[in-house]
DNA sequence: TGCCATACTTACGACGCCGTAGGTTACGGA
DNA sequence: TCCGTAACCTACGGCGTCGTAAGTATGGCA
């Protein structure tokens, strides 16, 4: 069950000494080690919070000690950093990578796909983004990553609205309700798992562009592309 | 700009000691310094998370030493959870008490407008229940208070997809779904106050109910009580 | 083979924070 | 006016954590 990418390509502690003579310890290279500290680093930071995580546990994680964090990422703050910037990339390239095809119904299907896409793939940094940065206000004086990521959404929705004749000024206010509305299914299926992921894309397109309303009974994805 | 209910009555320092005679510090009942307590706690956790918050500062702000706050609550993480019960109840009160209404459009709309109510009105309260619990899996295996509450809102929309002859197996689905687009709105529109409170949640329902592919160009709520 | 940059260590200082032991002050009633 | 109870305090022990100073091993390359 691939839940996260791993790369670290060795085991974090070091080998159980089969013979007497204490087994050196593998050394890696600076990019080797710092791959490994990131992916260590998200999965505590995923479980644990920034506030809840310590240097000292990512070291002894990565079976090394506290100064080669340091060295790396300069303290606590740094690596988070980078996590986190990392991750709101590779959502951003997934997201607007799979806006293709025309019909707005299409878009919306691509995106909401890809937003389910990466929570499954990519549970720890969903679960970062989800929760409030440590120096909040840095970007601006969003609460949470996901809402800054919406904004960045948005100027799809506006240029649609606009061609429809809508106020595009409420296209900020719709962009956060659909990922809003994703996300938090996305949350909560993440701990259910109960209809597939396709499934669970399909009925929330269908809501999101039926409503309530005129929601149908078993509703199918139409421009759908990969599994 | 009332912000969140504060009954602290008194200043939390000592008064500026205009003679020279160490003026008295007020003293307080029990009952009294517990209430303040849970509000001083309530939005030192909201803006600095559990793990980020100590209960000296706690015990400072309330102009009083630490041992006060152990007497009281036996720690921090049983202040932090009387602080949540209490918003979890008036968050479920507020909502289920604005369920009047037979149709279900109104419905929609009054849970809409209510949860829109609590996210203004006790804004705090509403960063907590959106952040992590620190004794996750204490409910079960929610990441989000905010999550669980939507599962205690599905049985209404349960009972609405029966009649409908729809599935009702998806009614968490929908319930997460609708929640999260509330909640994530609402946590945007904290930081943005632009459309008024009315309209935004006029524009939610609009969205829930006809979806984007109806979507009405100047929505109004029908079944709207309160300001 | 020997050098030396780079990866890594042990050890420590300082600090903040949790939680408690035991003493002190105010206040209301008899 | 005295006394008991409830509210509150000072002072500490102990622990975990951050971050750094200074030294050690390793392995590729001349």
């Amino acid at each position: 069950m691939p839940t996260d990418e791993s790369a670290s390509a060795f085991s974090a502690e070091p080998p159980p000494a089969s013979s007497t003579k204490k087994r050196t310890r593998r050394r890696m290279t600076g990019k080797e080690r710092r791959e490994q500290l990131l992916d260590i680093g998200r999965t505590l930071f995923a479980e644990r919070g920034f506030e809840g995580t310590s240097v000292e546990e990512i070291a002894h994680k990565a079976g090394v000690s506290k100064p080669v964090v340091y060295e790396h990422f300069g303290g606590k703050e740094g690596l988070y950093a980078v996590v986190v910037d990392r991750e709101m990339r590779r959502l951003l390239d997934m997201v607007t990578g799979a806006l293709t095809g025309g019909h707005p119904r299409e878009l919306l299907e691509q995106a909401a796909f890809a937003l389910l896409d990466y929570i499954e793939q990519y549970t720890d940094g969903f679960r970062i983004l989800v929760r409030d940065s440590p120096v909040a206000q840095s970007t601006g004086t969003f609460a949470s990553l996901i809402s800054d990521i919406a904004t960045q959404v948005e100027d799809i929705l506006g240029r649609e609205f606009k061609s429809r004749g809508f106020d595009p000024k409420l296209s900020p206010l719709y962009a956060q309700a659909l990922v809003g509305m994703v996300a938090l299914t996305g949350q909560w299926w993440l701990n259910v798992r109960k209809p597939k992921k396709a499934e669970v894309a399909a009925h929330l397109v269908n809501l999101a562009w039926h409503g309530l309303d005129g929601l149908e009974q078993k509703p199918r994805l139409i421009g759908h592309r990969r599994s």
